[in-house]
DNA sequence: TTGTAGGCGTTATCAA
DNA sequence: TTGATAACGCCTACAA
């Protein structure tokens, strides 16, 4: 009887690799790795003939191989808080679409607003050698992170480390911002006009952004005349998913407008108020910050200081993209907001 | 004068290598790598010196040429269709987090629910030897998926082939789906005991998914004894972006109850509907579907049958390292939902 | 306990 | 126009 093969195949055959596409080429793997980059050198018909074998097996190229030897990966690392918010998804969504479309992957990590999170997402960029990094919202110091990779092929998109709170100078590279102070500028002068004297801040944590963000607002009062201190409010540990309980304090402060740091919480503490039957925007105006989708479709819909999201997760690739291609980082940028008065901040009825 | 170095530094220092630590430790590279992993064969002395010298020189294993060697990348990727959709999003965060947490990273690739793009995102796959692939809502043929890769290294998440509609079979390998068939049915059931007669669906497209959610409501109205058909609404092009048309509709229809493909529409659609001057839920109660955060800060809160995206992007990451690390994959799951009622649909004064 | 050598799959240099 | 060869950085079988 002769010996039968094993019942279970063997499921995982070799990926064929350039040297079987050279083989069935009947050529050497030197001239089917030109042949299959389109290198003039070769002969119209060894290309032709290479191609046919790598399409017949299947072949598709090692990239861990390739990046070894090329000493590049087209990869672009991505570090963000959280994937599941509409402020960084869409970050997140522009930078992948602008990566993609020329020719990068992206490594995506999410960095929990934590620092040993942070360190570890950049030493698993370094490890994979990516070409290039954005940090999005990330709160470690800028000196850190140059030291961790090369910097020009770093872009910090609203960088939150504490230290570039207020008006300080960005961080020494690549650095991507909305023009949030111009923003707030605007609001307070808007809601000034309209009635509106006595201001909230309802913000979160030490961020540079929330920090940036109440400044700008107090600053704006004080340039549009208002003498009344902003009173501040400070959501806890479980940020926005506690509505409720900011919507109590709230209802006791009865500010006549308040400011959100951004849209997320300020859609939480319109439902909260509601709960409290405090009415929007009749005895409490609400602004909030980003302009999420979901801002335009509330009820009523919100008020909102938008920032170009999308776009910013675009530059950063662009950015990066140019630094590596053309050897040199551009300059950061600031990214015009968008001041968005819909219903939950309409003019006050002053008179009657 | 001896001569100056030049002007500008070579800033990019040469990276360093597992051979600099050998060189700085005076060992083999052999024993530096097996220092560095901690063989048991190295002596503590020498690991330490090794360890010091990698320490010093800021060593960071390279990646490409560790999975060149190992054939394993340690990285998974993630194909879905939009990051900023709340439900991708949500999936996408689950599947990093767990991936992260097992010590994989994760390859994002959005295709935009093409075809095309679903194909070259699978190859960027290839090429990068991903260890295993997530596919979300993805529309392409399960079989030409499985052409790209190792079948065992696949899983499908809400697979929208639309082969796969209805009640028939899952693809032949792993996937995870959430029992919206019951959600449906436990809501249906629900709304008919509520006194609802006259249902409507407002669905998008030809994907699975929309064609089982719809099929599910349709049969389970039956079941439930309901003689007038659904009225069926599909929304154009834009998507949920085009609350209002899609509202002018539903408001000449006046069904009893609408239920939606998904929260984004129903909260789109409400909007629509208010700017109609149509009451929500007094006019039309409206029923949306997954669960995503704002549906539970609508106003008037929206009711919906909730899926648990986070978890099915865990339990694909759990799932595809199961099959990496054990060999095989685990079979499929269907996760269940939860029908959530709040504000949107309440029981009909159908008296009085 | 440590070292030597070879190969993972590509691409670039040099030679033919 | 094509081929042989080396090297990218790592790990490990084998030898010492």
């Amino acid at each position: 009887m002769p010996p039968r093969p094993p019942l279970t195949e063997p499921r995982h055959h070799r990926r064929v690799t350039l040297a079987d596409v050279a083989r069935a080429a009947a050529v050497s793997s030197a001239t089917a790795s030109r042949a299959l980059a389109d290198d003039a050198r070769i002969s119209l018909t060894t290309r032709g003939r290479v191609r046919a074998a790598a399409d017949g097996l299947g072949y598709v190229p090692n990239a861990a191989a390739r990046s070894l030897r090329a000493r590049a990966t087209r990869t672009l690392g991505l570090l963000l808080a959280e994937l599941d918010d509409p402020v960084h998804a869409q970050v997140a969504a522009g930078f992948e679409q602008e990566a993609g479309a020329r020719g990068y992957t992206v490594l995506i990590i999410t960095g929990m607003t934590e620092p040993a999170h942070e360190r570890r997402a950049l030493k698993v960029f370094v490890e994979h050698q990516t070409d290039g990094i954005a940090l999005v919202s990330t709160i470690l110091a800028p000196a850190e992170v140059m030291s961790f990779a090369r910097p020009d092929r770093v872009v910090f998109v609203q960088a939150d480390h504490p230290s570039l709170a207020g008006y300080r100078l960005d961080p020494p590279t690549g650095s991507i911002r909305a023009g949030e102070v111009e923003g707030i500028e605007e609001a307070v002068r808007y809601l000034v006009a309209s009635g509106y004297r006595q201001f909230a801040y309802l913000g979160t944590g030490a961020t540079a952004t929330n920090l940036t963000r109440r400044a700008a607002v107090e600053r704006a009062m004080r340039a549009a005349g208002v003498r009344r201190p902003l009173r501040r409010f400070a959501v806890g540990a479980r940020g926005w998913r506690s509505g409720d309980a900011i919507a109590q304090r709230i209802a006791r402060s009865r500010p006549e407008v308040l400011i959100c740091y951004d849209d997320k919480l300020a859609l939480a503490v319109m439902d909260g108020l509601r709960a409290q039957g405090v009415d929007v925007p009749g005895d409490v105006a609400i602004i909030g910050f980003d302009g999420i989708p979901f801002a335009a479709l509330s009820n009523p819909r919100l008020s909102t200081i938008a920032s170009p999201s999308l776009e910013m997760g675009r530059r950063a690739a662009q950015m990066l993209v140019a630094s590596i291609e053309s050897g040199s980082l551009p300059s950061s940028i600031v990214l015009p907001v968008q001041l968005l008065i819909r219903d939950s901040s309409p003019p006050r009825r002053v008179a009657a």
